[in-house]
DNA sequence: GGATGCGCGCAATGTCCTTGCAAAGCGCGT
DNA sequence: ACGCGCTTTGCAAGGACATTGCGCGCATCC
């Protein structure tokens, strides 16, 4: 991964924006000839400095209205008792976001549901058979104050 | 915002998971012409079912190599107090993701920082600075299992 | 049955992306 | 300071792409 100058951050500044800008555009609002900013993109994607591209839909139009925090404890933290939890966990598709967390829970989970019966669902086939869980706590969302695409402007 | 059909949600399966798809490949995919498969994703977007595109930067490329859940309780639960704590959380660029919980603690936010010394400064400049704070309670992620992109398939 | 509206595919035109190539910038060692 | 090699740039061309107008098909409703 090479440093990045300041062509370089100008060029993900402006893409965490607008994922779907056309590389005319971006070059121009940069400073930059299309061709160069072609290949310095390029070389940002190839290099993993960019993931990916993501439309970013509404959940509400997929019918998607509660999101859920959920705080996960095990019975251990043994490598294998962690990896078996983590494979696991993916396999949920309404599991958004899993990070292990330090402090008193072990992992905490957003999680997308249709309704309260959804979740309830979710709750039962999915979240309560994970390996080695010891505790569940689940808090729901109210509302969504900030959802930021982009770190570090 | 209209029902969405089989194509509808095929599109936004796509391009949920790599939204800088050309049209054309995109038309092919979910078998439509290109004329009206860039009418439909126009609709879309002009709808708000699509909300945005962004580019997915690797936090570490930025030098951001820590994320922080933090729960923060306030003084009271007044609309006012609500949305004067909401203005000011909103401005503090390091908090990606706020939400208004239901549970234990008011708020949940996710915070990136770049190291720990950062975080410092992020918890004693910005957050302990938010209007009618009570009760702040920061974990760290030690490792992310899952950041999905998109919601319902 | 005819009128209406919606969504489609086709075609054309203008724009855009990409690749080769030569020149300019840059660091570096002599 | 000079020259060398490496990197990155801008330009140009060819091919791909996005967009818009148009006519057709199909369903619905009178």
């Amino acid at each position: 991964m090479a440093q990045l100058d300041a062509i370089d951050t100008a060029i993900l500044k402006v893409i965490q924006q607008n994922g779907r800008i056309s590389n005319a555009e971006l070059a121009e609002r940069v400073g930059l000839s299309p061709s160069a900013c072609s290949r310095r993109l390029d070389i940002l994607e190839k290099s993993g400095v960019i993931n990916g591209y993501h439309a970013r839909v509404s959940p509400k139009a997929l019918d998607y209205k509660m999101i859920a925090i959920v705080h996960i404890s095990l019975s251990g933290q043994f490598a294998k008792t962690l990896a078996e939890f983590e494979s696991a966990v993916k396999l949920c598709p309404n599991v958004l976001v899993c990070y292990l967390m330090s402090g008193e829970y072990d992992y905490i989970l957003r999680v997308a549901a249709k309704d309260l019966e959804d979740y309830e669902r979710i709750h039962r086939d999915w979240l309560s058979a994970l390996p080695h869980v010891v505790k569940i706590n689940s808090s729901f969302a109210l509302r969504e104050i900030i959802d930021r695409p982009n770190v570090g402007i």
